[in-house]
RNA sequence: GCGCCCGUAGCUCAGCUGGAUAGAGCGCUGGACUUCGAAUCCAUAGGUCGGGGGUUCGAAUCCCUCCGGGCGCGCCA
């Protein structure tokens, strides 16, 4: 609709210059928009404040004689100029109606864009230690990451969903050593437990199994050996845990990644070769180090120690690189805002392999603040007191969840407070929009109860000329902005764009339901109804989609 | 000190690739269920868009500066 606009004022311009009513054929950079209020008409176009320097008038001039060259067009109502120079096109009902039949014909595909045109994207999201269960940070993380792997998904770039596992180095042996500790301590063995080592109670029930699995004597083993079986297994054994709780979460991927495979398979080795003969690492002071100030950082990083051993930021570099040459144009990392300062060198290393910085982006999650009724619940990592995801999910469950680590842009911090995301009320967002898609499945099952209709789906309208209640209007108005909001959360990747969509829609929907009767006496006016609840119903639904939420039936 | 993010109604936040009269939820006050699901709706009140400069026909939006808050600045991960 917005194209169509364009073209009628473009035009139009081209006819008032061929006239000789405006002295430049230049056209500007200029946007059809929807004003915010309903007495400025359904788009206005800005064409002649845009225009006022070319052609050395006053926009209200240009204005008026755009809309005198403006051929008349059976969908619009009529054109005014306003304000400093906007003009404002006033649509017809029925230049609204096909939305309906649109979006019930193209059912879960409507809103779907090909802006995407197939470009493979990989977003990579989590990727948490496997040293401890996933917490409220990973949470926001998961949900921003598996959305915005959604709305790419829908806006038509071919996306994979990546977990990096972090299995190599020395995380994992302090994990390893943590474990075997609490094993020696299990067998009575008199032990120190050290400040840097893992202190939660899931470290003790590895120990316990891998007591009851090895047998006693496993106690006796000597230490070099022992702590990588420790490792391996607690790793092993906390990674199931990670995936159960993503996918209780409604969080999958397309492929877990291993840090250590890139070790064993030499990528890391031969990514430091290789950018060592380019001359963008060099050796100082026994250590190796890349050359991420040549590319804007503030300094120089190492990559492998002086005592032999390679930084992260080693295999970090062998990782992203990997990444383009398995095709990808474009990738994204999902990482929480205390990472921010690793941007700049991962970039480094993306445009150090030919990569342009534009296929390279990091979306970064800023905290969550955890709160229990408006009171902050304490948490240490280090004492092993933390709420994990999964104490979330149970408590809050999936949706609620997923809703509200997206109803916020994550530019900003976001306070999670977990009695008001168990609440059944309107406080919840949640529930307003899946009530919505309840609801009217509630009034189509009954529709189909009195035989009004066949079935409560169904893929083509019914009279929708008598849909003329302003209303019905504005419903379909904001129905038929979806497709526009999803291309502006894919090309921003903000998710949060799809929750105030989903607000907006349901708020005028209740509104609506409120004030009009769906059934009435009159069959041929409830049939047209019916065909616009349903397309609200369609779209609510491919919105919940998108952020990972249910839309349940019944509630 | 440097870097990133944030500062909009009493509270939590949208709006930020510049547009007309800055929005929503909660909270406050008062209303609406014999009628399709009241997990809903309607009405009223509430603002120097942190302060100050600048660019522009036009600034919450862009630039500079200051103030306030969060996070990060290792041959750690």
């Amino acid at each position: 609709m917005k194209t169509k606009i364009k073209q009628i004022v473009l035009a139009a311009a081209r006819c008032a210059f061929e006239k000789g009513f405006l002295p430049s054929d230049q056209v500007p950079d200029m946007e059809i928009e929807e004003p915010k209020h309903d007495s400025q008409g359904d788009f206005s176009s800005n064409f002649a404040m845009v225009s006022a320097g070319i052609q050395k008038m006053a926009p209200k001039k240009i204005a008026d004689i755009l809309v005198s060259s403006m051929e008349s067009h059976d969908f619009i109502e009529k054109t005014e100029v306003a304000g400093p120079g906007f003009i404002n096109f006033f649509l017809t009902n029925s230049a609204w109606h096909p939305v309906v039949d649109q979006i019930l014909a193209q059912d879960t595909r409507f809103g779907a864009s090909d802006m995407g045109s197939r470009q493979r994207v990989q977003v990579e999201f989590v990727s948490a230690n496997p040293t401890g269960p996933l917490h409220v940070g990973h949470g926001r993380g998961a949900a921003v990451g598996d959305s915005v792997g959604n709305i790419l998904s829908f806006a038509g770039f071919d996306v994979q969903k990546e977990y990096y596992i972090n299995d190599s180095g020395r995380q994992i042996r302090t994990l390893g050593t943590s474990v075997w500790l609490r094993l020696l301590e299990m067998a009575g063995k008199e032990i120190v437990f050290p400040e840097d080592c893992y202190k939660g109670e899931y470290i003790k029930e590895f120990a316990q199994n891998l007591l009851e699995i090895e047998g006693k004597t496993f106690a006796d083993t000597d230490e070099e050996t022992a702590i990588p079986v420790c490792a391996k297994f607690a790793a092993g054994k906390i990674l199931e845990g990670i995936k159960t709780d993503l996918s209780d979460f409604g969080v999958s991927f397309d492929q877990w990644f291993s840090e250590q495979s890139l070790y064993d398979s030499g990528r890391v080795d031969a990514a430091i070769q290789k950018f060592r003969d380019q001359g963008l690492i060099y050796e100082d002071a026994g250590a190796l180090w890349f050359r991420t100030e040549d590319f804007g950082d503030e300094k120089n990083r190492v990559v492998v120690r002086n005592n032999g051993l390679t930084t992260y930021f080693a295999s970090d570099i062998a990782y992203h690189t990997e990444k383009y040459e398995r095709g990808f144009d474009r990738v994204i990392d999902v990482w929480g805002a205390d990472h921010h300062g690793y941007i700049k060198r991962i970039d480094a290393a993306v445009v150090a392999s030919g990569r342009k910085s534009a296929q390279f982006s990091v979306i970064l999650v800023q905290l969550v603040n955890l709160l229990r009724g408006g009171k902050p619940v304490q948490m240490s990592t280090r004492a092993g007191q933390f709420v994990t995801l999964k104490d979330i999910v149970d408590e809050v469950g999936k949706d609620a969840a997923r809703f509200m680590f997206l109803s916020r842009s994550y530019d900003s911090g976001l306070d999670f407070d977990l009695e008001l995301a168990k609440q059944k009320n309107s406080d919840n967002p949640v529930y307003y929009v899946q009530y919505v898609h309840a609801r009217i499945t509630g009034i189509l099952l009954k529709a189909v109860e009195e035989g009004v209709i066949d079935a409560i789906d169904f893929k083509k309208g019914d009279r929708l000329d008598l849909l003329a209640e302003p209303e019905e209007l504005k419903l379909i108005k904001i129905l038929a902005g979806f497709g526009e909001q999803v291309e502006k959360s894919a090309e921003t990747l903000h998710p949060h764009v799809i929750f105030t969509y989903l607000m907006t829609l349901a708020a005028a929907f209740h509104g609506y339901y409120n004030k009009h009767k769906v059934i009435t006496e009159d069959k041929t006016l409830t049939r047209a109804r019916l065909s616009l609840v349903l397309a609200v119903k369609k779209v609510i639904r491919n919105g919940l989609f998108l952020l990972g939420v249910s839309a349940p039936e019944r509630m």
